[in-house]
DNA sequence: AGGCATGTTACAGG
DNA sequence: ACCTGTAACATGCC
């Protein structure tokens, strides 16, 4: 359930375990994942270790020995989870055998390392994905080649915003979801980040005032550093290598409310819900215009 | 049974 | 070129 902040807290979770483990064995139960992963590469990776993991946008790059890497996409159900062999009877790792043993089903992959802990990739509809790169070829590579800038980078900022909009017809939702434009934002940070700001998803981003862009751009970091600091959100089951689940999802303002009221103060309009650029979409009509 | 789902991509048509 | 809508991918849940 991956955007921005679940990525990012998939990445932490995972740094602190696997970090200079060396792949032992690569089990594949079922490679036909959005591409089919390579099997002839990924035995490449044996007595690898694994030094370290970078988050772009909604990908993980886990770099490994002699300039192989692993470009990981969650798509929507992807998910990793690990097993600390070791420790198997402490209450920790019992949590992880639930996990594991509950959907065993889905474990597509399986990364066992020379301390036989090991790192399952599960993923239930298989829109994810794993390939394994030369690291060199990493920055022209179609998946990170076009991304924009993230939220957090200073180039994402007001002027950045303007140059773009200029003349175009799009809607700010259709726009904050353009991985080309800006990186990292899905459905559920572009709804709440519109709703914090007050503005109507169907706004045409061309008609946006230079203080309205400003506060939409606030909004969104702010709404993602909240969302990371909560461990993500977990609609349905996404949780991070450490099988917990983020709660952010309890404090969405808009997302998945439809019918229910408008959480701001003195407003008694229900939450609407629209479909826009086939995404659902959902805002509160008197507090976002 | 039908609709919906955190993402990406291809394609058709205006 | 730009923009929108739709479908597809694979699977499960309500």
């Amino acid at each position: 359930m991956p955007e921005l902040p679940e990525v990012e807290v998939v990445k932490r979770s995972l740094s602190g375990k696997i970090l200079n483990l060396i792949i032992k064995k690569v089990k594949i139960n079922d490679g036909n994942l959005r591409y089919k992963v390579n099997s002839r590469l990924l035995s490449k990776l044996i007595g690898k270790k694994i030094k370290k993991i970078q988050r772009k946008s909604k990908f993980l790059i886990f770099h490994l020995d002699k300039k192989y890497c692993i470009l990981v996409h969650l798509g929507m159900t992807g998910k990793f989870l690990f097993i600390n062999k070791k420790n198997k009877k402490f209450k920790t790792s019992f949590y992880y055998s639930l996990n594991e043993i509950k959907d065993r089903k889905h474990n597509r992959l399986i990364f066992i390392f020379q301390n036989n802990q090991k790192l399952i990739y599960n993923d239930v509809r298989k829109f994810g994905f794993l390939k394994i790169l030369d690291i060199l070829n990493l920055k022209k590579n179609a998946h990170l080649r076009d991304l924009g800038p993230e939220p957090f980078e200073k180039n994402c900022n007001l002027n950045y915003f303007k140059k773009y909009i200029k003349g175009r017809n799009r809607n700010i939702k259709n726009v904050l979801m353009d991985q080309k434009f800006i990186a990292g934002l899905g459905n559920i940070y572009v709804n709440e980040a519109l709703f914090l700001s007050g503005i109507n998803p169907q706004r045409k981003v061309k008609k946006l005032k230079n203080s309205e862009i400003s506060i939409i751009i606030q909004n969104i970091k702010k709404v993602l550093k909240t969302a990371i600091r909560f461990g993500g959100s977990s609609i349905k089951d996404f949780s991070s290598s450490d099988g917990k689940s983020g709660i952010f999802q309890q404090h969405f303002r808009v997302y998945g409310r439809e019918g229910e009221k408008c959480s701001n103060i003195d407003c008694n309009m229900n939450i609407t819900r629209t479909v826009i650029s086939g995404r659902a979409t959902f805002f509160c009509r008197k507090c976002q215009k």
